[in-house]
RNA sequence: GUCCCCAUCGUCUAGUGGCCUAGGACACCGCCCUUUCACGGCGGUAACCGGGGUUCGAGUCCCCGUGGGGACGCCA
């Protein structure tokens, strides 16, 4: 049985990085008919929150990646540790250290000095000849690395990655209050909870080693691990707080559908031959650690809008209508005071990347317009005036149809001798205040014969 | 500095030694459609980081450079 887990830590909003990892995991569990885990790596007093343990909730909910078990909280775990800490320490495979935080950023100090790789150099290993016992230092633990050949384990995305255990040092496994820290929470956690494969982020390939030999020296089975590459942003750096890394519920916020963010994801490090678009179904059925890509992936909003596009086509207008009404109510503006909102979405859902965008385009049937001076003077000559008054008279009877509108229209062009676009653009700035607008016949039998009779009594009489 | 990882069009990628005069998608450009803008259709520009090997043959394997990234916490 295949068990995999997302863990993030709770100290911000659930990033597209941290979705793209989130997912990976999830879709290899539900491939192999595994189990997916969520565990919440909350150890950092410091910088965890409540609020960022619901963001990352609410993030997975919108993505739709359920978790088969937990959410476990690492804090609530804290016995557990502190037992297999005592173990160890009875085992031998940990010892305590008293050296202090001074003198141990003075060791480094010099090694950095010496062009070395900082690291603690085992003063206080058991064979050791250890020094006087200061009696006013309360000790960590420190795991007791081997000192002696390499670890070497097959990356599922990587391949063989190899490192010396003398690039090593002995981690400290807790803290001279007790509690213990995160690479040794993560190996009791992924021993306890039978995790098979470790699918996270590469910033943790040079944890791996470490991770290894403490489970080996529990005695327990070493997981298969596979670590993704980062997503860049869009510009080709690292995303950081305070550099493009946005929250997924931001997309929800900018009128990304999850269905286009999860296909966008991933495509993002992963490919299934030529194929761009594809179901959910699609995806778990066919992805596949091997067909991962070790390098990075630089974030492309641009495919992720034509996706969405694509999404919001594919969805339909009956199930964007409560969508684009529930994002029009939020902007205090009725669905209900303006024309069938599913006629007009589907007037102009396939000139709209978002559902934002679409709700802009449609604000002019719901609420009122003010037409640009600038433009009207660019679009409105003067030879057009009496047609337009024409027009504006003629549609006071008219059969209410795009088709009956659009055979006024042309009617009255041909009897002053004008050209569509003479008409077409004028009527779309009065109307709805823009000059790109779809077909201005629909678009007027859309608006509605009040409506329009207004709008072009203010402009013409 | 030390260790680890990465390297095909602007971007995401196909490519597992001959099918590659390198394919697809987004973006871009052109044409068609057209009532503006889109959508759609058709076409186009555009890439194997460099140098050495191995091989009859290398984008594909090996080595060395170069460039980028990550790690080196009593953070996770």
């Amino acid at each position: 049985m295949i068990r995999t887990r997302f863990a993030p830590s709770p100290t911000g909003f659930l990033h597209i990085g941290g979705a793209r990892t989130a997912l990976f995991a999830w879709a290899y569990a539900r491939r192999h008919g595994g189990r997916f885990i969520l565990r919440i790596e909350d150890t950092d007093i410091e910088r965890s929150t409540p609020e960022a343990v619901q963001a990352i909730f609410d993030g997975m909910t919108w993505l739709g990646l359920e978790h088969d078990e937990g959410p476990f909280f690492q804090m609530q775990r804290m016995e557990r540790y502190k037992a297999v800490i005592k173990e160890m320490l009875a085992a031998g495979t940990a010892y305590p250290c008293y050296m202090s935080p001074a003198e141990l950023e003075a060791l480094r100090e010099g090694q950095r000095a010496r062009g070395e790789k900082p690291r603690y150099d085992g003063r206080w290993r058991p064979e050791a000849d250890k020094p006087e016992c200061p009696p006013d230092i309360k000790p960590v633990i420190r795991f007791k690395n081997p000192q002696d050949g390499v670890v070497v384990w097959n990356d599922l995305v990587k391949g063989k990655i190899e490192i010396a255990n003398s690039e090593l040092d002995d981690l400290v496994i807790a803290r001279a209050d007790g509690t213990p820290t995160y690479n040794f929470c993560v190996v009791v956690d992924d021993w306890d909870m039978g995790i098979t494969h470790v699918i996270r982020g590469d910033d943790h390939v040079n944890n791996t080693p470490r991770q290894i030999n403490i489970l080996r020296a529990l005695g327990a089975a070493v997981p298969e691990y596979a670590h993704l590459s980062m997503i860049l942003g869009d510009d080709g750096t690292k995303l950081s707080k305070r550099h493009g890394a946005v929250s997924v519920m931001q997309f929800d916020a900018d009128g990304f559908l999850p269905e286009a963010v999860i296909n966008y994801l991933a495509r993002l490090g992963w490919s299934h031959g030529d194929d761009e678009i594809f179901t959910l179904e699609q995806f778990i059925a066919w992805f596949d650690l091997t067909s991962v890509i070790p390098s990075a992936a630089q974030f492309n909003t641009e495919k992720l809008l034509w996706l969405n596009q694509h999404y919001m086509k594919k969805m339909g207008a009956s199930a964007l209508a409560p969508k684009i009404a529930e994002r029009l109510r939020f902007q205090n503006i009725n669905p209900e005071s303006g024309p069938d909102l599913e006629a007009a979405i589907s007037l102009y859902v396939e000139r709209c990347h978002t559902l934002n965008a679409l709700r802009d385009a449609l604000l002019p049937f719901y609420s009122e317009v003010t037409p640009d001076a600038a433009l009207l003077a660019q679009y409105l000559s003067d030879a057009a005036r009496p047609a337009l008054s024409e027009f504006a008279a003629a549609l006071e009877t008219v059969e209410w149809s795009a088709a009956a509108i659009g055979a006024t229209l042309k009617d009255i062009l041909k009897r002053h001798g004008l050209k569509m676009p003479q008409l077409a653009m004028p009527l779309r700035v009065i109307l709805l205040g823009a000059a790109e607008t779809p077909s201005v016949d629909a678009v007027i039998a859309l608006l509605g014969r009040e409506r329009v009779l207004t709008r072009l009594a203010s402009m013409t009489g």
